[in-house]
DNA sequence: CTGTTAGCGCTTTCAG
DNA sequence: CTGAAAGCGCTAACAG
């Protein structure tokens, strides 16, 4: 639980002074082969590390990429796991950070986060499903299934209205009439998005629209279970539901479960997302792909181009419906 | 793009010095009503938000807790995710970081990111998986699934050795007499132990150990590929394989089918840890549970507890074995 | 080639 | 109650 050492204390063993030692480090001009060879050794000896936070302040760089996130769930974990893979053979390191929103804070944990790392910690940062965009940023930015109206930063989604009329179309086909939708965060995009898809789904096949179908889900577990018993005490309850993301229909499967409902016999259910969680929720989840790693990959293309003086882009990939086992056709 | 506004900033707006903001917005007294309120007001509306570094810099505490991982892996993001969760209601931010080795560096990534975070940035570190654990370290550390011969630092693991002879034990029981291990990191105690539960559940059951059945495995898909070919080209080849994660399981199984040989009609599979992936798998896989989110929760508990005082403290948890679809008795 | 100095943004004595 | 000044570890001028 000693102290680590610091370049002080290199430069003290070495016998130079701290900036050679720096010079050393950093293979600047300047050091005799000798002094720069006898360095290394110390600091090997020693081992000592530079201290990012040090190291941070004085320069720009630092080589770390960001990616700031509300919470670590499925959907932020499965697209880390994309950026890192995908900055692998780049000499950025990936620090993750999940800033808690002190309460009575107005400001949403994106601005904060990236207040409070922006400064110098990293080089760029990759935003989370951002509630918003912080137009002044001190580092280039991509966002990742961005708030609505997402305009000037870079930003990465899916086709969201096309996935999840696909969603809805499959559970028509299925014949379903009656379906519910347990809505997403209502302050993305893509919640808004996808409920779209869900209503073009319906115009389409002449089923009108109920609004008592449509419920809060907000895209997390717990945000879900009122909508979802909601839906289930309806009179008329929905035989098929098309939740706005995994976790949601997770939610909406334990929830009839838990009433007595067997999924899909008595209730069929689509989420959108396709986490690992999915496919290996019993039942096995009907769900709308995002292709997590690939939205991740191509998050760190955009902003190391940007880094590099390159311009913001916005990019869209597609999604695709992948059927499993919570859906049928109703039995009622 | 433009700079955040530093303390500084907030100063020269406010009309009053550097160290009076500083005063007012850390609640320090000292500081008239008047004043705090000015200075508050300035905050928000510039938008300002202290930065870690400096502050950390500073300042020893900066209530953040670092998850370290040479990867960022299955393993690691589920174990993540349970930090995550068990931090929520505490005063702490989570910061996962990734730190790539440069080549030729003989320290451990966890002995570089712990030197370079652990100056100021974080209070206190969960290594996951470390090849090592540092004897000198500036913050309280956990290590989770730590390597061989842990005894300092504190620890959390399950246990592996009885994991393992479960997994084995179950094939056994199955019919299987030839049974192949995909073998773990070596450089882990986990790998070992697994080995071991093996070795004790063939020797339990009079089956020869034949050195042959085992192979390198490494916990990783790719470090996985040779090992699983290299089985499967066994003249008498292996009937079952007990991978000593879920990882090279899934591997086995992807190397094994391109072969033309079913799972698990032709080959039975089971793997360690329970990842996600491991359901969503096909066919599903047989597994060792290791209590991923809950291991995140007591690495944070004794954490937090050390940062307060405590004692290191070694926990292990059960491993329980979740019978899916790879295994079946042998057929030949 | 090497060392001295200033300063990144912030907190903390210590004077006023 | 307020501000000036020092210093956390490091790097980038600039002198010697």
């Amino acid at each position: 639980m000693n102290a680590r050492p610091t370049i002080t204390d290199v430069a003290r063993t070495a016998g130079v002074s701290v900036a050679t030692v720096s010079k050393a480090i950093n293979g600047r001009d300047g050091v005799s082969a000798a002094t720069h060879a006898h360095v290394l050794r110390v600091v090997a000896e020693l081992g000592y590390e530079s201290s990012l936070v040090a190291t941070s302040m004085r320069r720009g760089r630092t080589n770390v990429i960001g990616v700031l996130v509300a919470e670590f769930e499925p959907f932020a974990l499965q697209l880390l796991r994309g950026v890192s893979t995908a900055l692998q053979d780049t000499p950025y390191d990936v620090l993750a950070y999940a800033g808690t929103v002190s309460s009575g804070d107005h400001l949403g944990w994106e601005r904060r986060s990236l207040s409070r790392l922006g400064g110098t910690l990293i080089d760029g940062a990759i935003l989370v499903t951002p509630t918003s965009t912080p137009a002044q940023s001190s580092v280039p930015i991509v966002a990742v299934d961005p708030h609505t109206g997402a305009d000037g930063p870079a930003t990465v989604a899916v086709h969201n209205f096309d996935g999840a009329r696909a969603a809805t179309e499959h559970l028509i086909s299925l014949g379903h009439r009656r379906i519910g939708h347990l809505r997403g965060r209502t302050d993305l995009e893509s919640a808004h998005q996808r409920e779209r898809g869900y209503r073009a789904a319906l115009d389409a096949a002449g089923i009108p629209f109920d609004q008592a179908l449509v419920v809060e889900g907000g895209y997390r577990a717990a945000s879900a279970t009122a909508g979802s018993h909601a839906l289930l005490d309806l009179d008329d309850r929905p035989t098929a539901v098309f939740a706005a993301n995994d976790l949601s229909a997770i939610e909406m499967i334990g929830v009839g479960t838990e009433r007595g409902l067997r999924v899909p016999q008595d209730l069929s259910v689509v989420g959108f997302d396709d986490i690992p969680e999915a496919a290996s929720n019993v039942p096995q989840l009907t769900t709308v792909r995002q292709p997590l790693a690939t939205m991740g990959a191509v998050a760190v293309r955009i902003l190391l181009s940007m880094l590099d003086g390159g311009e913001p882009e916005h990019i869209r990939l597609p999604a695709e419906l992948i059927t499993r086992s919570s859906t049928m056709p109703p039995t009622r």
